[in-house]
DNA sequence: CTAACACATGAATATATGCTCATATATAAT
DNA sequence: ATTATATATGAGCATATATTCATGTGTTAG
């Protein structure tokens, strides 16, 4: 199968009409007319792409327990303050953590329930499962 | 703050103990203790890192309304058959999408339901959100 | 004012990732 | 057998990412 052509192909010009062989036209076009925009496509995956780190996953999981200092979260992960603040930084553009500064020391928590939520779910499901 | 003596550092050698600036050493042992194990952590980021590329979110958002063969697939996301075919393999080996072969064309769908509930979930909050 | 502390951040580097291109494998049709 | 079709995959490349190192900013203490 040629690659380039796949490009310019459209449903019409598709060939596939056999009996398993794949989906009728139409449930094609209604695939498609019902597909997530692009926008979408790319908020969710960033969304994903937020928790898809283990380090930030660790930050996650300990600010689900308790609203924490940054020095208290290298101790907690290990890390060292750089790569800590790095993450945090991550977290904070893409509106997952919020900060609250007392004197010298930022205070991070959580500042999306739907993450709380698809967080809490998933770690269930991994746990008994 | 020296950046190497972080590793090296314990709870017990923690000086903050003051007021507001961090959380008393028993809760941070507590949050310590109750802490994700590594490989807990490493799994959550590595299924979330499978939903974190938009070309995999369409993939999954396609299959999440019908079982589809890898051509189709193509002329859903109008994107050549090597990508797709690379996505989907990067997908089977996270265990989210299996295949049924039948003749020559092999059909994929979705193999993981918590990734179906928490997909669905995460569009709806996106959608009203 | 100066020093110490808590945190943030730019640059650099090593590794991972996503796509393309070319090619391989498997099945079906002639 | 030969050819066509459907999918899979290795190599290469360009980009993205996670950490480290060095340094910058802002706040409190002395």
């Amino acid at each position: 199968m040629k690659q380039e052509a796949l490009r310019e192909e459209t449903i019409d010009e598709c060939g596939h009409d056999g009996a398993d062989s794949a989906a009728p036209r139409e449930t094609l076009v209604r695939i498609k007319e019902n597909f997530v925009d692009d926008s979408t496509a790319i908020d969710m995956a960033e969304l994903f792409k937020a928790l898809g780190d283990p380090t930030r996953v660790r930050l996650i999981y300990a600010l689900l327990q308790k609203e924490l200092c940054v020095h208290d979260l290298c101790i907690v992960l290990d890390m060292t303050q750089s790569a800590v603040s790095h993450q945090l930084r991550y977290l904070r553009n893409t509106r997952i953590v919020k900060r609250r500064k007392v004197g010298k020391t930022v205070f991070y928590s959580l500042d999306d329930r739907h993450v709380e939520e698809i967080f809490a779910q998933t770690l269930q499901h991994l746990r008994h499962g």
